[in-house]
This record gives C-alpha cells, sequence and structure tokens, in this order.
RNA sequence: GCGGCUGUAGUAUAGUGGUAUGACAUGAGCUUCCCAAGCUUAUAACCCGGGUUCGAAUCCCGGCAGCCGCACCA
C-alpha cells in the first residue's frame, strides 16, 4: 500500500492546500506556531468569495448593514459580557483519576472570597489543608492551578495602565453599537447588523489544523426583535425547506459532537417550529437560511445537520441554540454555526455595566387609557420637616397606592423605619393617562459562522478521487461562484500561434470580469488534472480549429464533457455558467 | 498544559558518526499533443539552538512543530 492511500482525508486536504497555495501554516521560516494559518492566494480568493455569498445573504438581501468595531476591546466590554470572569476559571487536574476542578470551589469555607486569589495562593491552600479530591478521594494528588482565560491580554497606550483584550468574538461590537444602531435603523424593531472579522482565543493546545485556530474569522448577525414577536415576516417563504434537526432529547449518545447515534430527523421548518422543537418562526428562519448558505458555498447537505443544544450546554440566558455541525473524515461532527435566541442578557448586562438605559419604546398601535393615582405631596412643608431625607420621603409617598393614602395617617418606610406622615401634606388624585407604548430590552438572535471552519469543510466536502483510466484525478467539486480560479485558459500546444490568441482570449475575459488564469506548461491533460485540483470549473481550450473559424471549446470539471463555440459568445456563456452551471448554460445556449 | 511517538527537497520517501537515494511535482526545451504519455535538462532537503566529537543531519539535552491519548475547546 502506497503512502498516499494511507492517509486520511484530513491529511489529504491539508497537503493539497498546502502545496496548491490554499493554507500554509503561519509563521514556517521561523518553525511555525500552532493555531495561526496564512490563506495562500487559493485560499484567500475562496475566502473572499465564501465571504462574498454571505454578504450577498445576510447584508443585501436581509439587509442587515455591516458594520466594523476595534478588534481590541476595554476591559469594561468584556466584564459585562462575562468574558473576563466566565474564561478565567482557575482549573485543578487531579493526577490520580484525571478528573478537573474548579480550583476556587475546592476551597470554598476555607477563605472567604476564593475567587479572588491568585492560582499560587490556591494551591498553597489546597496543599495545606489536604484537599480531597472530590471524586476518587485522593490527597495531594492536585497539580498546579492554571488560569484558563483564553483571551490575549494587551495594554492600550504607553504607561501599561489600561488593559485591552483581542476580542473573543466580533459580537461585542456590535452590542456596544446598539443605541447608533436604533437610531440608525429609525428606531424600529426588528433590525440586524452584521461583522466579519477576526477575533481571537488563546487556544491551550490548538490542534486540527484549521478547526482551531488562535486568530480566527467570524461572519455574525446580531438581529435585535421585539420579545413578543418572535414569527418572521418571511417564514411563509421558507416553512417547506426541509432540514436534519437532531434535537436535544434525539441524542443519546454521551459526545454526540463525534457520533451520530440515529437521532437526525428532517423535518420543514412549519413542522419544526409546530411541533415545537425549534423555539420559534425566528430561529427556524435562521436555521434555514444558515443551511441554504452553507449548501451554496460548498457544503454537503448529507453531511450537515443542526444539534440542538443540551439544556446545560447553553448558556444560562438562551432560550434555545442550535449548531450547524458538518460531518468531517477525522474530527467526526464539527460545529461551523452556532444560532442563538441570546434573550436580553447582552444588552441587559451591557446596560448595567455601562449604567445607560438600553430599553425602547414598544408603541401600541392604538395607546391604552390608563389609570392611576397621582400622589402630591406638599412639598413646602415636607421639604424643611425632613430635611435630608425629605427625598427619599418623596420617592416613598409617589409609590404609594390608593388604599395606602386613604387613611387618617399615611405610613412610610425610610430605611427600615416606618415613618408616619400628617394627613394633610398628601393630596392624591385619581387620573386617566394615556400610554403610549411599553419600554423593553430587545431580544437578539445571533447566528455565528466559523469562516475558517467553513472553508476547511468545503474543501473536504467537495474533494474527491476519481478513476479515469485506471489513473486517479484529484478534483475539487466546488460550487463555481466559490472557486478561486473560475476559468483556465489553455493553448492546445505551446507554439506562438496558439500562445498569441489564448493572452488575447484571458485578456477580454478578464476585462469581462471573469477571473481566469493562463497555462501553456506541461502536456493539456497535465493543465487539466491541475485545474481540477484546485476545483476550477471551467477550461477554455484554444486549438487549430481556432485558427480556421475562431471557436473554441469549453471544457467542463464535473463532467469533463467539451462543448465548441464561438469566441464572441465565450465571456457571456462564461458567467452564464459560474451563476447556473455547465449544463443549464449548455441548454440554454443550444436552444 | 501533561504523557507517548515523530521531524530528510514543494510532496511522500531511502540512507549513513565523514553533506544524502530514487520517485512524483516544479522550471526550460523537444515532440500538431484534448484528459497527469515520452525524451533532454535544470532547480531543490537533513526543523531550530546548545552539547559530546577531529568531524553531528545521524548520539545527548533543550526548544519549536506535527500526530495520538488526557484536559480544554468559539
Amino acid at each position: 500500500m502506497s503512502p498516499h492511500q494511507t492517509m486520511d482525508k484530513y491529511e489529504k486536504i491539508i497537503g493539497l492546500a498546502k502545496r496548491r497555495g490554499f493554507l500554509w501554516n503561519s509563521f514556517e521560516l521561523y518553525g511555525g506556531t500552532a493555531g495561526f494559518y496564512d490563506y495562500g492566494p487559493l485560499g484567500a480568493m475562496l475566502k473572499r468569495r465564501i465571504e462574498d455569498i454571505w454578504r450577498k445573504m445576510y447584508v443585501i438581501e436581509e439587509g442587515f448593514y455591516e458594520i466594523e468595531t476595534p478588534t481590541i476591546g476595554i476591559a469594561a466590554i468584556f466584564d459585562a459580557s462575562g468574558h473576563t470572569r466566565g474564561f478565567s476559571d482557575p482549573m485543578v487536574v487531579c493526577s490520580k483519576c484525571d478528573h478537573s476542578f474548579r480550583a476556587d470551589h475546592l476551597i470554598e469555607g476555607i477563605v472567604e472570597t476564593p475567587d479572588a486569589l491568585p492560582a499560587s495562593e490556591i494551591k498553597r491552600l489546597i496543599d495545606e489543608h489536604g484537599i480531597k479530591c472530590p471524586q476518587c478521594g485522593g490527597i495531594g494528588t492536585f497539580g498546579d492551578v492554571s488560569s484558563f482565560n483564553l483571551m490575549f491580554k494587551t495594554t492600550i497606550g504607553p504607561g501599561a495602565e489600561r488593559v485591552g483584550y483581542l476580542r473573543p468574538e466580533t459580537a461585542q461590537g456590535m452590542f456596544v453599537d446598539f443605541e447608533h444602531l436604533f437610531r440608525f435603523y429609525r428606531e424600529k424593531l426588528p433590525f440586524g447588523v452584521t461583522q466579519i472579522g477576526y477575533a481571537y482565543l488563546n487556544e491551550i493546545s490548538p490542534r486540527q489544523g484549521v478547526i482551531r485556530l488562535r486568530e480566527f474569522t467570524q461572519a455574525e448577525a446580531e438581529i435585535f426583535i421585539n420579545p413578543t414577536e418572535k414569527n418572521h415576516p418571511k417564514f411563509s417563504m421558507i416553512e417547506d425547506m426541509v432540514l436534519r434537526y437532531y434535537p436535544a432529547p434525539h441524542q443519546r449518545v454521551s459526545h454526540p459532537a463525534h457520533e451520530d447515534d440515529g437521532g437526525i430527523i428532517e423535518l420543514t421548518a412549519r413542522d419544526a417550529v409546530d411541533r415545537a422543537i425549534v423555539a420559534h418562526e425566528f430561529l427556524a428562519y435562521h436555521l434555514v437560511l444558515t443551511h441554504l448558505f452553507l449548501v451554496r458555498v460548498g457544503i454537503d447537505p448529507a453531511r450537515l445537520r443542526f444539534r440542538q443544544h443540551q439544556p446545560d450546554e447553553m448558556a444560562h440566558y438562551a432560550v434555545d441554540c442550535w449548531d450547524a455541525e458538518v460531518l468531517t473524515d477525522r474530527f467526526g461532527w464539527v460545529e461551523i454555526v452556532g444560532i442563538a435566541d441570546r434573550t436580553d442578557y447582552d444588552l441587559s448586562s451591557h446596560a448595567e455595566h455601562s449604567k445607560k438605559d438600553l430599553s425602547v419604546l414598544i408603541e401600541y398601535d392604538t395607546p391604552k387609557q390608563v389609570e392611576r393615582i397621582a400622589v402630591k405631596p406638599d412639598m413646602s412643608v415636607i421639604g424643611p420637616l425632613y430635611k435630608g431625607n425629605a427625598g427619599k420621603v418623596l420617592a416613598a409617598l409617589i409609590g404609594l397606592g390608593e388604599e395606602d393614602l386613604r387613611g387618617d395617617e399615611i405610613k412610610i418606610e425610610i430605611d427600615g423605619e416606618i415613618v408616619p406622615i400628617p394627613r394633610d401634606l398628601v393630596e392624591y388624585e385619581t387620573i386617566i393617562e394615556e400610554v403610549r407604548g411599553e419600554r423593553v430590552i430587545p431580544h437578539v438572535i445571533e447566528p455565528s459562522f466559523g469562516i475558517d471552519r467553513i472553508i476547511y469543510a468545503a474543501l473536504e466536502h467537495s474533494f474527491s478521487e476519481e478513476l479515469v483510466a485506471g489513473v486517479t484525478r484529484n478534483v475539487l467539486h466546488l460550487p463555481a461562484e466559490v472557486a478561486p480560479v473560475q476559468v483556465a485558459v489553455l493553448p492546445l500546444l505551446t507554439r506562438d500561434e496558439l500562445i498569441t490568441p489564448s493572452l488575447a482570449i484571458a485578456e477580454t475575459l478578464r476585462e469581462n470580469g471573469v477571473f481566469v488564469s493562463y497555462d501553456d506548461s506541461g502536456t493539456i491533460g497535465r493543465r487539466y488534472r491541475r485545474n481540477d485540483e484546485i476545483g476550477t470549473p471551467f477550461s477554455v481550450t484554444i486549438d487549430y480549429e481556432t485558427l480556421d473559424d475562431d471557436t473554441v471549446t469549453i471544457r467542463d470539471r464535473d463532467s469533463m464533457a467539451q462543448i465548441r463555440m464561438p469566441i464572441g459568445e465565450l465571456a457571456e456563456t462564461l458567467r452564464a455558467m459560474i451563476r447556473h452551471g455547465f449544463s443549464a448554460a449548455t441548454t440554454q445556449s443550444s436552444q
């Protein structure tokens, strides 16, 4: 058996990607560093095309404008988002049973604020008090306490005073801009905003190549909606779309990420919502949109599923959360998109930390008439009487109901003390007030795409080895829309009389917006195979017939079929093929 | 981060205490040549640092990277 046959698919893809200029390990000149990859010429082109399709679908078709916010965030943002806290749990591993524990939890009861201690101090206390391993009962079996904050830390400005972090997700920048965005969208819900950009996690030991990176690209949409309106206006357009759902109750295996236990069900979006498998229409709509995007960029729908988070796996605030997962040869099911209903968690948390009101007024269709008690204390007397406490007295009085105000004496509570207020100092009346609406904090639906993982999955799913006349043909069956090189222009022979018109054709195609590579090295068969391997969907070949009648052949990557056509129709036909495929465009042109 | 294994041209490899094998790929050329044909020719490698040694790619130590297991995992 040759080494090539013993390689698994991951090795073949990474090998191909490296050889042909899709992906390179970064800093390789200096030995490389795990968790960083360069996109080579073809990889960068593929990435750009995939991002552009995402933009077409989310920015143009859904109308979610794109913004850009800094990749460095200040500490306050991540205090509010929970990243400084949640990402920095001190952990300790038992060397006997290999279970890991929150180190601060082990010494609860020994000190009052264990979470405020540095790692070395926690370790000292664990040793000093002979803390037992809760799992196996071992004493003195704990290793060093390690802090797991995965954010890259840096300082802002000289003097190293102000702490900054490289953002661990692009989302926070959009939440922080909420007030600006709300005004931009003329103060109406729902609206969405998107961002495509780098995010950073200082992974402990990233392996798995491009699957787990320390710098990665996210494409995220944050859609702010009215919490009471989780139906989607365009739901009827997609309600018949069938997706492969893997609901939480169907997940019976202990590592659902690596097994398919047969619990996947195929349902229309309508059924998924009606049977309460997906929480609501808005989420279901975005599952479908995600599916359409992924298939369009080259993910095999048969190796795609939507897995619901288990209740204990979901962030505590989330109502419902689904991951789009792809089946990979080596890593099993891998998450490539997360789609969550994050409720008002993010905005509420930023409101609390920034002390700004981030609620919005949802107007009623018709204003409501509401009866309420208007309390009018005589402050000219109360003020001098209660002096420093006058403000508290006023606040307490205004909050009283009619039954509290009716008696001979009014009693209020100030700092835990009951204080009597003379009856004649407080007047009140019942008034009818018009209420135009209600203030609420919008909920957020967040589809979050891991672009690098999507690129890997598209490469793996489109890769195939096909036997042609006893020889293996490597092909990337990438959709023409995302293929880095769209058309290869190839003179049949390396001769001037064919090279000259070939270069002219390549130039014309470029002027028509087609991304073309010109190649005259080696035999024609070799050049076809070279282009198959990088996924070039169409090749134009110039031969001696071209010199007689100005026709060329277009060769289809997938079927290896060829058609002949006049040079004059070439650009238009190729553009149609890139959009609709070889056979569709062929049928069209022959009619 | 811990433990085990590994590191030779672009790729997969052969090999030895005295600078390295053959192949594929790549470049140039020949061959009117439509699916990795053939011929000529060229380019191209011992992961990095330190130690032992007359001499280290080879032995030893450290680092880095990769793979596997544990832990972590957007």
